[in-house]
DNA sequence: TTATTTATTGAACGCTGTTCATTTGGCTGC
DNA sequence: GCAGCCAAATGAACAGCGTTCAATAAATAA
């Protein structure tokens, strides 16, 4: 068909992730589909073979993509939040979660083949979130702490991701927990007070 | 065909349940087939819609066996892992989930339909996990301690899951964390010391 | 203008979940 | 012991999926 110089290369990969976003949005991962994904581009299913070589790497691609925003929207809570800088950070990742349930999912329910490595590009993405919450938790420690604040960033991410999740889930709703997003900022705080933090600034 | 007494309902079902939990092991939910399952049990596809209802409905099943095997190893680690009790119920809480991945994970990505409530008894097998954990915070924690304890258990429980579930999708792995149990029992007593738990026993 | 290259197609394959008319074994009442 | 009934079990049918690949058509080079 004619289609051949509608789009260049970066073009059409720029419109496959963003259509396949905003599918994986409505449906989840579960019932996310790559030839719908082609058939809303105009484009036949192999051309997702063409262009991303597999189904996964399309999926990478939108994942990475949930990052990129999920990461400005810690950014941009941070610069407009006030004083309270690990409120607001804990809040903007809940946030995230919390209105886009299943880009947050997919995330974690994309289980990439075992010999399938991430692209650094994407890996890199990946990175920039936990480099937003690192750079808050050193500012939130004393100087001179002795904490691995490396280490212990990773493990507050997890202490609000498992909240997400937990609310996400609908396990918590189950649980009879109404507040996630307050009780995983409790965690926090007193992790953190663990480490010399002084709360209630 | 001359099946028709070969199992009782009940005998059918633990079947299906119980090959189909091995599948599930095995796969992983995503590559998890209702057909396959129905076909190692030496019946056809649509005995699985007569004795569950629903695919949704085996695996809520499945799900429910995972809970039940997981909560025997948490008691059992209780039993015999000594006086540091809180140390036995994160490791041994943590070890079902990297011993069994693909059982673990299932267990948060199949998303139910908004139409099904759980069946109560799966509800029950459910909540008895909480439970077993919820009594090991009340004995943990001071007597006449004014927290919420059952909110409190919910969210320790968010932050062991929250470490299992970057531990098993490999994200920690990606972050350079490699020792994710070690991570969550400290968080967990930071916070509990945070509400007057006395740590070193 | 012709030849070459390369993007794009869409049919084919084997799999999936789900439905449902049909069959068949076991049970009940005669 | 037999006839009739009921419910369990079947398996074909349907629509969709991911993946592959020979064929094709468009763009480029000669």
């Amino acid at each position: 068909m004619g289609r051949r110089s509608d789009h260049t290369r970066e073009e059409l990969q720029e419109l496959l992730v963003s259509l396949g976003h905003v599918l994986l949005a409505q449906t989840g991962l579960a019932r996310f589909s790559g030839r719908e994904v082609a058939k809303q581009a105009g484009y036949s299913v192999g051309t997702i073979y063409n262009v991303f070589g597999s189904l996964d790497h399309l999926i990478v691609a939108i994942n990475s993509r949930s990052f990129e925003i999920w990461a400005q929207q810690l950014r941009t809570r941070l610069d407009t939040g006030g004083a309270d800088r690990i409120g607001s950070l804990v809040a903007a990742y809940f946030d995230f979660a919390q209105e886009n349930p299943h880009l947050w999912s997919a995330i974690y329910e994309h289980h990439l083949p075992a010999d399938f490595a991430l692209p650094p590009q994407d890996e890199e993405r990946r990175a920039a979130l936990t480099g937003i919450v690192e750079r808050e938790i050193r500012a939130a420690l004393p100087d001179g702490s002795t904490t691995d604040i490396a280490l212990l960033t990773r493990s507050l991410i997890a202490v609000v991701h498992g909240h997400c999740s937990l609310a996400v889930t609908g396990s918590f709703a189950l649980m009879g927990v109404d507040d996630p997003l307050g009780c995983a900022l409790a965690r926090v705080r007193e992790i953190l007070s663990a480490h010399g933090y002084r709360t209630s600034q």
